[in-house]
DNA sequence: GTGGTGACTGCCA
DNA sequence: ATGGCAGCCACCA
């Protein structure tokens, strides 16, 4: 394999991400297993050239969208994907995580209650 | 094996 | 309210 289990755990978690919805990167550490280190899941999905993983609903802890180093078009492409995914954006461009951040434990339970 | 860096987060000023 | 510094683990040279 190319990559390591902690990656593969990160992107499973990834995975899991129901549509429509977003994880901040140290929820995804935490669910992965590894509480605290956002960063290696930031690193895990820059390393990542799947395109079967939905790394576009992995934002940072503010509701921004992370953009790579160098800077891309990634960022632009990521909206779009959201967005036509029905997640919706405010004014400044920051996800309202009140409404879209993913909870595991709730399993759609209590998300939808607007 | 060692050193440096990174798509982050949280606390302090 | 914003800005800056330190810490954690894994990958690359």
């Amino acid at each position: 394999m190319s990559v390591s289990e902690t990656y593969r755990d990160i992107y499973r978690v990834v995975s899991q991400i129901p549509r429509g919805r977003v994880a901040t990167y140290g929820q995804v550490a935490r669910l992965a297993g590894r509480p605290g280190q956002a960063r290696l899941v930031g690193y895990a999905l820059s390393a990542l050239n799947d395109r079967s993983v939905p790394w576009q609903r992995v934002v940072n802890a503010r509701g921004e969208i992370s953009l790579r180093s160098g800077g891309s078009q990634g960022e632009c492409e990521q909206r779009l994907r959201l967005e036509s995914e029905g997640v919706e954006f405010a004014p400044d461009g920051r996800i309202p995580l009140e409404r879209h951040l993913w909870r595991p434990d709730g399993d759609g339970v209590r998300q939808q209650t607007l």
